[in-house]
DNA sequence: CTGGGTGCAAAGTGTTTGCACCGTG
DNA sequence: CACGGTGCAAACACTTTGCACCCAG
């Protein structure tokens, strides 16, 4: 489980700085289960950080993506959207339309696939992007009333 | 095999006026195996049509989206980028990330995967993004150089 | 000849950068 | 107390919209 304080250790051991803002951040980003994008999590955390800029949201998730926190998600065109990274192997995501839940699948059996792919095309495939789509559990009870 | 007379024909069937922009755009859009942002291709329609403006290279792309003639990319971050509709089948593909060419994936078997992802999770999945990256032939020669 | 299409300019979004001041380590 | 972090404003990049004129059907 990876929570505030885990983060905010490996930021220091990084050489970055834990101010009051990261901690906002961080405390918001471990707290949800949804993804993020920047301006959902700017008015996060300004409930906790009222003065907190925009830019600061920003450049905090350019530092927790680079650092491998955090997961870019896809599927959304207008903006950027961000999940914490909770399980440190590969793995994908089942995100709901409704609640923009966030379930991770972590047995991913694209390997198999992959390799044939780069026999047939003659590609050397080094990576791929997958996310599921559709309601949660929850989602569908709302839908079906 | 898909051409720039056929998809004219598709938007007149639809009510679309077939103009010289739009038959410009869609000459590009059929030749190009690269995916493409509305950027380039208003770079590429301009050599045709040097007074065409990218505003219509966008009202253009929208049409041609939701009438399902091209697909939208995933992998880009910068901006949106689409590609001509070659299968009619649900379909994926693999992008090379030296010259961005693009080939399809007709064999996509995640149906199996996704219903068993369904009955893990609860979730009621309707749909999926996937997405291959990596070097084509000619680029792994270039890289190897 | 009429209604959709075009191109310009301007406005709207989302993101990044320059800079002076602030506060963590 | 130095240097990275912050917040403002402004710049930037991409996309959409308003409007007058144009041309395909």
């Amino acid at each position: 489980m990876m929570t505030e304080r885990k983060l905010a250790t490996l930021l220091r051991r990084e050489g970055y700085k834990v101010t009051p803002q990261r901690r906002a951040i961080l405390k918001i980003v471990t707290e949800t289960h949804d993804h993020l994008t920047p301006a959902a999590l700017y008015e996060r955390v300004q409930k906790a950080q009222p003065h907190i800029g925009l830019v600061t949201i920003y450049r905090t998730i350019q530092i927790l993506e680079q650092l491998g926190l955090i997961c870019e998600m896809h599927a959304e065109r207008t903006s950027r959207s961000y999940l914490l990274k909770r399980a440190s192997e590969h793995h994908h995501h089942i995100v709901c339309s409704g609640c923009g839940t966030v379930t991770d699948v972590t047995h991913c059996e694209l390997e198999k696939l992959q390799e044939q792919l780069a026999k047939e095309t003659g590609f050397e495939i080094d990576g791929h992007i997958l996310e599921f789509f559709g309601y949660c559990r929850q989602c569908q009870r709302l839908k079906a009333e």
